[in-house]
Order: C-alpha cells, then sequence, then structure tokens
DNA sequence: AGAAAAACCAAGCAAGCGCTAGATTTGATA
DNA sequence: TATCAAATCTAGCGCTTGCTTGGTTTTTCT
C-alpha cells in the first residue's frame, strides 16, 4: 500500500513536482501534467501518494528541510552578529534563487495544503524562523539593530522572499550581491 | 451582449469576486462559488463576464486603480523626501491590510492572467513602480538613502507586500505603525 | 531459480469545471 | 401602455479533474 514512505523513487518524483509546482503553481498542475514528467501514467502516482495534495506537502517539506540545513550550515562557525545575519541572508536567497524549486513553492502554496500537512509543516517553520529570530536578536543585543525583533524578520524575510518575484538569474547580480545589498540598505554594514 | 463595461452592477460584482479570489485563491474558486456570493446563478455572470479570467483581471485593475489613486492622494503636498516615503508606505499598507481585497489579489495572482490581460494591466503596475521609483530617488538624492535605487525598491516593496502573509489586523499594531517601523529599520527616520 | 514486494499500466468512474443557448423577467423609456 | 434592452434563469454540454480498480511487469532478496 501507499505509505508516507522515503524510498529513492519517490523523492525523484517530489523532486520533479517541486518544479512544476514552481513554474505553474500548484493548482495549475494536474496530476497527467506531474505524471508525464514523471515518465509514468497518472494512476500510478497515487502508488506513491495517497492524494495530489501529499505531493505538494512533500515537496514543501523537502524545501523545508533543504533550507534549515543549509542555513544551518552557513551560519556554523560565524559568530560576529552582522556575520551571522549575512550570511543567513545569503543561505536564504541562495535555496531560493538558485534552486528556484522546493523552497518556492514551500513560500507561496501553503494555501493549498490540508489541516493535518499544515500541522507537520508548521513545526519546521517555526523552527526555520526561529532561527532568524535567534540571530536577528543577536544584532540587536550588539547594537547593530534597533527595533522590534519579530518586525525585523518579518520585514527581512518579506523583502528577501519577493526577490523570486522578480530576480533574474540571468542578470548581473549574484543572491550574495542581494543579500549584501539588503544589509547595507538596514545599516548592517555602515560602521 | 458582454462588453467590458463599467456599469455599476459590474462594479459590485468584481467587489464580491476580489473578496472571494482574496480569500481562497483565483483557482480554488469556482464560478459557482463567485454566482453563489453574488446571489446569481452561475450562468448569468457570463453577461458581465466574457470569461472567468476577464473577472480576475477587472478585479486586479480595481486593485491597482485604487493603489495608483490613494497613493497620489498620500503624495499631494507632501515635500520632504523622508516624508513622502513614510506616507507612500502607509499608503500601500492602507490599501493592502485594510481593505484586504483587490489589491492583495492584484499582487498574487499575476499567474492566472492571459496574456492580452498581463499587456492591460503591466501599464498600471509600471506606473505605481515608477511612483516608488521616484520617491526613492528624492531620498538618495537627498542623503537620506543610501544605495541601488531599483533595488532599494524592490526590497522596500518586498517587505510590505508580504506583510499580507503574517498581518493581523486584530493585533495591536496598525498598518500606519508598520510603515514607521520599517522607515526606521531602514534607518529614514534617524536623523 | 523462485517468491515476495514494489512499481507500473490500462481503463475508466464520478464529480466538478468553465461555459453556452434559449427562454423569461425586470426596468427604463417613449 | 407598448417597446426594447439589460439582467437573470433553466438546463445542460463537453471536457477535465483527482482518483480507483484489477491486473501486469520489474526489481529485490534469499
Amino acid at each position: 500500500m501507499t505509505q508516507t514512505n522515503n524510498s529513492k523513487r519517490r523523492k525523484e518524483l517530489v523532486s520533479i513536482a517541486a518544479r512544476l509546482f514552481f513554474e505553474q503553481g500548484y493548482e495549475r498542475t494536474t496530476v497527467r501534467m506531474l505524471a508525464d514528467a514523471m515518465g509514468i501514467k497518472s494512476g500510478s502516482l497515487f502508488h506513491h501518494f495517497n492524494d495530489k495534495q501529499e505531493i505538494l506537502c512533500a515537496v514543501i517539506q523537502d524545501g523545508m528541510e533543504s533550507a534549515l540545513e543549509i542555513a544551518g550550515e552557513a551560519l556554523d562557525g560565524v559568530t560576529e552578529p552582522r556575520e551571522r545575519f549575512l550570511a543567513l541572508s545569503k543561505a536564504h536567497l541562495s535555496t531560493l534563487l538558485t534552486d528556484r524549486n522546493a523552497h518556492v513553492v514551500a513560500l507561496y502554496e501553503w494555501r493549498s495544503l490540508s489541516e493535518e500537512s499544515l500541522n507537520v509543516l508548521i513545526g519546521m517553520r517555526d523552527e526555520y524562523e526561529a532561527l532568524w529570530q535567534q540571530v536577528i536578536d543577536e544584532c540587536v543585543t550588539a547594537g547593530v539593530l534597533k527595533g522590534d525583533v519579530p518586525l525585523i524578520r518579518r520585514f527581512t524575510l518579506g523583502a528577501l522572499n519577493w526577490t523570486v518575484q522578480w530576480y533574474d538569474a540571468s542578470g548581473e547580480k549574484s543572491p550574495d550581491d542581494l543579500a549584501k545589498a539588503l544589509a547595507e540598505l538596514i545599516g548592517l554594514q555602515r560602521n
């Protein structure tokens, strides 16, 4: 029976689904489109997933996991608050703009999830936001940032997440450039 | 025949559609849901609109128009660059968070538009962004902001537009509070 | 090699989708 | 009061949707 397994095949399928969901949105992507891109028939999809929405859940889970992992690595060994902020921003934009799939879906398709799936994912999102909260808190404590910490976090993530709406990968600016520019905008690189 | 008219009735219907599109997204909203909310049968909808996508187009047009109008009023008579930035931010958040319908749809549902509708709306979007571009340019010229103007504009609008994802109207912070906080974050209110 | 499990296909169902056509009602105007 | 257009309804068409079922192929493991 179809379990919520973690087989290698399933991972591949989730990755393909991520691409389609990113390109055209969850609702506009049919199970037949998914199956075509996967090289199987639409019915076979339901051997790996209980329903379509579960595919979305898996994609988002994927996106959150990789975002968390990359963020953790980026912060590892970095101690100076401003550097930590910059490292986290770079990690965020990197997952968002270079592997433009799962992480983007994770940000923009929450609405289509079942309540059950939502409960699974909210924990990961909170964990990710806690990471930001901590880094920003360090900046405020160190006196390099001023203001309400949750609010700064939300503005920052908003500015970063919105980049997927306009970023041109073929342009001259790299994700790292953007991260640096944002840090400058909020006065982190002035001193 | 069904024309792209501007009758009063049509305006009402567009307003109702805006609410539904905002609440559940365009793709998840069926013509029957729309008709129900409008108090008519689904078939009658197509006397006012040629197809479903045209309703979305009208909603977005509505959102952009009111945003443009409110922004223009907000800037009227204000000359000091920092005040102009703040006024524009307040106007933006006001349309976004108090009348949480058309403007939000205008931001998040572009993907479902036909190419034809897109061409109609892109002009309005550009006009709105030009407003921001100008105000930010004034700030940079006045020396109260530093950096690449288009980039600042995009980060700012990103931070503002993302508020719809988390803002709680029943909370303690008003849209104006948020605008002020953002201005402080990017160093506009320090001197 | 042989058995068990996993992956897949062929065929199609029931429901819901956007949309249409033709008749009917409503409301303004002459 | 007669006329005509706008607005709505009734009824349903043709298609696509997510998903199911029952059987076949492929892979894995002993």
